[in-house]
Parts: C-alpha cells; structure tokens; sequence
DNA sequence: CATGAATGAGAGTTCATTCAT
DNA sequence: TATGAATGAACTCTCATTCAT
C-alpha cells in the first residue's frame, strides 16, 4: 500500500505537499471503499505520514471528505462554459456547451464529487459540503436555463424551472456517472447527453441542422 | 431431552412477525441515516425487541440489509409487464407498458432498493446483494431490449445492447430517483420519461399515434 | 414494546455483583491514583472484567465515580443521628451527637467522598454529583444548626447560618480529614472536634459539665 | 565553537516577560479546569504563544504547576511573621501574629497553593512539589509551636506536635480555605481563626484580656 | 424463541512532546 | 529564542457479536 521510499518522503515536502498527499490518498481510498470503511489509519498509511498527522495538517474525517471537494472549487472550465453560454443565442449550441463544459468538469472532479455525494449521510458536516457543492451545479444550470429560456426556440410549456431539471436530468452528477458506467467514453457521453437533452428541450422546427 | 416434532403456528406467525417488524425498522433507519450510521442496537430499539432478537430471528447487520431487499423478489407488476411486453409490437406502446411497469415496481420498493445501492460498498454481502437487485432489473430490461430490437421500428444504428443501455439511462434506478427528486409525481414522471425514451430509440417516422 | 416479565435472578444477582466489584475497584484506583490517571482499562484490569465490560454494566468513566457515591446514599447512622438530635435540648449533647453520627458516616465513606470531591472539575456530572453529595451533607447540618438555635444556650449573636458554617468548619469533610491526616484516631478525632465545637457555639455558663 | 560569557539582558528581560506570562496563563487555566483537563495547547493560547514556546521557556506540564509555586517562595510576610512571633512572649499575641501572617500570605498565594495541592496526585513531580510547599508551611508553624511551649501558659497536656497539628487545623490551607469559602472577608475569617486557636491553646487563666 | 450480560476488536481523537528551522 | 510541522502513545467509547439462561 504506502509505496515508501526508505527516505522518509515527506520531511523533507512542505506541509501543503503533505495536505495534499494525505488528500489525494484519502480520496483513492474514499472512492475504492466508501468513506465508513476507510479509516484514518489506512488513509496515513496510505499518504505515508503518521496517523496523527492526518489530524494536523487536515483535520478530522469529516474534513478529508470536505477538503476533498473544495479544492478546484473555482474550475476554470466551468467560467469559461458561463462565458460562452452567455455569448451564445442558439439554444442548440448552448446545450452542447453546457455538455462540453460539463463533461470537463466532471472529468477532473467527478471522482471526488462521487465520493462526497455517496457519503452525505455518513456525518451533517459531509451532508452540508455535499449540499453545497450540488447547489453549486445546480445554481450554474440554473442561469443556463434562465438563458435558453431568453434566447428562446424551446418547445411549448417549459418553464425555467422545468428547464433546469432538465438539465440537471441529462448532465447532473448521476446522468454523468450513469452513462460513463456504460463504458462510453466522455465525448460519446457528452454526445448522446447533449442529443437527448436538445431532443427535450428544443422545439423541433427551430434552427434545424 | 424430547424433541417435539410439531411446530406452534402461534409461535411461527409470532416469530415471523417479529422478523417482519424489525427489517421495517432496519429499511426506515437505513434510509434516514444510511447503513453505516446504524446501529444493531437502533434497530432493535426501533422495532421494541431486544438486540440479540435481531441476530436470532433475521442475522447480522448485512442479513438485514439483504432481508429488505429479498421480500417482493418476485413481483407481480413485473411479471405482468413482461408479459405484456412479449405480447406487443408496437415500439412504442411496449416503452409505455416498461415505463407504467417499472414505475409500479419502483413505487414499491425504491426506498429499499436505494438503501442498497447506496450501501453497496458498505459490506461485501451487501454489494453481492446490491449486484443481484441490479442484474435482475438489467436482465428484464434487457429482455425488454431485445423485443424491441426484434418488433423493429427504431432508430438506426441501434444495437440491442445499446438499446438496453438506453432504457437503463430511462428507467433505471437513477432516473427514477433524480425525476422523483424533482417532486414530480409517479405519473408526470413516467410520462414524462416515456416520452424521452421513444424519441431517444423510436424512428421518428414510425407508427405515428 | 414486548415487556417479558421473566427475569433470571441468577443473571441478575451476578451482575449485580460484576457492578459492584467494578465500583469497588474504581474507588481503589481513584483514590490511589486519582481520577485523571486511572484508565477504564485499569479500572477493568483491577475487577478481572473486560473493558466493556464496565461500559455495559456502570457506564462511563464519569459514571464510575458518580456510581462510588450513590450507593448508601440513604445512610442508617445518618437518619439515626437526626432522630437522636430532635429528640436531644441540651446543645452539648447535639453537638456530641453530630460529632459521632459524621465520624461514623465518614468512617465508611470518606475514601468514597474524598475522591468524588478531589475530582470535582474532572467532569461537569462529577461536579454535579459531588455538589449533591456536599448539598446533602450541608443540609443535614443547617437542620442541626436550627435544632441548636431553637435549644437555646449558645454564645450570643450565633446566627443560625453561621451556626451552620462552625458545624461545617468543624465537622465537614475536610475538617474530619485533617484530624485523621494527624493519625488520630476516630475516638479521638470526634473528642476534640466535638470540644472545639462547643467551645466554639455553646455559651460558657450553660450546663457545666 | 566559541562560548560567549556575556548575555543579551534584553533578550534575558524578554524570555523572562514571556515565562511569566505563560506561567500566569497556566496558574489561571489550572484553577479553573483543573490540571488534567488543562491541555498545554491551551496554556499557549491564553499565553499567546506558541505551544512549543510553553516547553522552551518554562518546560513540561509538571513543570508549568512547579513553577507556579516556586515563584514567591521566599515570602516577605512569612519571615516578618517569624520575627514577630519570635519577638513575643504572650501566647494570644503569637497565635493572632500567625493568623494575621498566614492570612497575608494566603491572601496572595491561595490560588497557587490549592491548585497546587489539588493536583497533587496528577504527577509524581507534582506531588513533591505540593508536598514540599506543605512542609515549609508545617515547618513554620512547627516553629510557631515550639516558641508556644516556651512561652508557656497553654493548656494541659498540650505536646509541642500537637501544638503544631492545631495550629495546622485552624491555620492550614483548608481551614483558610473553609472560612473564605463562607464567604468572609479575610480579617472577619483571621479573627475568628485566631479565636478559636486560643481557645483550643490557652489555659483559661491566662493573660485575661 | 427471546433475552440480558459480557466481550473483542477497532475507531476516532486528543495530548504532550520533539525536530528542524 | 520562538516556532510550525510532525509524531508516538494513550484513551475513551461504540459496535457487532456470542454465551448462558
């Protein structure tokens, strides 16, 4: 497990090469046996420090489980999509941003949000960490709708709000997760997500290819 | 000492009772507060026995979890759907009789069946139970799948297997949770599901209503 | 919910027995070692249980040191002590009396009250407890101290509080203590605490001896 | 390498100001939770430095409760009293100079010295400490006793050590302690200290006022 | 069948303390 | 001298589980 060198590897680091080593560990190991099996011996062992080490440079479980979300939480991948979505008035081509820059941001971060999202009852610290990153997704897809709702070109009878759990449906965590579990790689995910979600969204007439 | 070869139906129906009594109170608290965070020891309480009552009438803590997951196996809105499927040949009208059948069955025993998938790396057992749940769903879909494939009527470049994945992505477990999760009824849900599924797999120019 | 009334009175008297032997072995420890540097373990090494063992049959350690106190908390030579002092006028006799009833009611719990006071910040329920046990004891002696007021015969401008606040000088615990740490013994303890005493209330021309 | 003779008095002055502050921190922290439950961590917040600052300038945690009773040892009021009584030759006037010296020196050194001893058992070094600081108060009033018997006109049968436990018992930490706790001021609890000490030492006789 | 008592294993956490700067 | 980082060692307590009744 703890791939040592005879060296004591982390002596020598700074402390914040040492945060993000345990960091990192806690997260492989969150994601390969859920956070109530994982414990704070195996997470040290694994990052190569002391177990109490764990505690001062990170804090309790709980706080490896929120550390893990929180950096990368401004994702330049995710302003640029705003940018862009923002520039665009066609509805067809905001929903293939909105893949895009989904797509993106889940391919780095969609292990660690996986894991916090899995765990959300496993403490009420988790649960709000995990609330907050969902509400941040979520909030994100929001001004996406409120902006396809502007642009227009919608079938009959969406309101912003339908729109964005429709969104949420086709590039929420689950959507992302559910059809990388097929085995698809993500452009032919972000593919299909897009297709289908421009199939729900957008009125049949407009804009056709 | 004599051994007694009758059996006390009083006593079985008790017994049964009691075993019945607390796997509800296991699937409450495991949905409250998830597997980990319960104890054998709350369980019991919540269902007013003692704690060895627990291990002598149903087994250890991943029995439990099992047990919530194993009673209504066989299910009569299933087995009804797969007939109906089989008897069908409209595209279409099966991807109805598949989203009214898994919604009925949903109904019934999505608050288990989430328990177990979100438990699933909890315990080995529970991710051998979770895998079953899972194949059993998959396998009718599957079925389901190749009906369609054989009824003809879909889009092109469907291969069963995609045809399948599709209908997980529409009526699996996630789909379900995340539509519901809207605060959509079971119907709109369903609806709402059907319909994205058929223009996700049906020909556009196929058997128009 | 099921309350069985079978009990197994043999279950019951040993673990009536298991309780005790823990208590006893704790107010050992406690007093030898004190309270901070006496493990559970220790405590469970010295009744010959397992560590749980203590948790399942006294509770925790704090529990421990309220347990030492709370048994003979209805204390026979106490309540004789009352009855004798009502009965008594003459103020030379009360103070006689109070001086043996305290002297036998520390004789058996001075060990017991000396840890629970000496670890009074070690925990909020202990200072709870020990505030009760100092309450009771202080209570006892305001009761004696009105019976001395209404008596008469003592030195002028006594009131009742302050009657109370010399019998607690005189006879509270740690007056009993320091007699005792001189290596006097209980007889002799109670003589001149008793004297002291009466010097100290009993107006000088009242009932010569 | 070359050992420098001179020190740096304003570094020396600072190191001092440091040690004392902490020292004061911890005295506080000490009486108000009690040794064991005061953490070094703690001792440097309230300090303002850091925790290994704590070790560097004052040492262990025994050493923080050490050093907070070394520092006054040699108490001015003490060696005043010791002349004074040295000087008289009238018993009552010896007894009221003890109260009176003892009272000063409790007056600042009180809190120190319970905390002192009411860790005592916390730690070996702890408990020499205390114990050392009780017998240079025995010793003193030892002293006291001896000069008692030479002076003459106590009461009958009264030994020289008893003499000394006596005036332990009404000038020793607890009883100074018991009286304040009465919440008398400290010339009203001295008085009455002195009172009965007299009572408890002088022939009646003797020196009337 | 159901139970109370007892247990073994292990978890998270805190603490006093040292190392290198 | 003062410090942040890191550590080893306990400690309390919870949990799932078995034994004897």
């Amino acid at each position: 497990m703890a791939e040592r060198d005879y060296r004591s590897p982390v002596r020598e680091r700074h402390a914040e090469d040492t945060r993000r080593t345990i960091v990192e560990a806690a997260t492989a190991l969150f994601a390969e046996r859920g956070y109530g099996r994982t414990s704070v011996a195996a997470v040290a062992a694994a990052a190569g420090v002391a177990v109490n080490t764990v505690y001062t440079s990170v804090g309790g479980k709980p706080a490896l489980l929120i550390a893990l979300v929180e950096e990368g939480v401004t994702d330049e991948a995710a302003v640029e999509t705003d940018r862009l979505v923002a520039a665009s008035d066609d509805p067809r081509e905001i929903i293939r941003l909105v893949a895009e820059g989904t797509g993106k941001v889940r391919r780095r971060r969609q292990r660690a949000l996986a894991v916090l999202l899995d765990n959300r009852d496993a403490d009420p610290d988790v649960a709000a960490a995990a609330d907050a990153a969902l509400r941040g997704i979520r909030d994100r897809l929001g001004v996406v709708a409120a902006r396809l709702v502007e642009v227009g070109g919608l079938r009959e009878g969406l309101s912003r709000k339908k729109v964005e759990q429709i969104l949420w449906f086709y590039f929420g965590i689950e959507a992302w997760r559910t059809a990388r579990g097929f085995g698809w790689s993500w452009a032919e995910a972000g593919g299909w997500l897009a297709e289908q979600a421009t199939q729900a969204l957008v009125s049949a007439g407009v804009t056709p290819r």
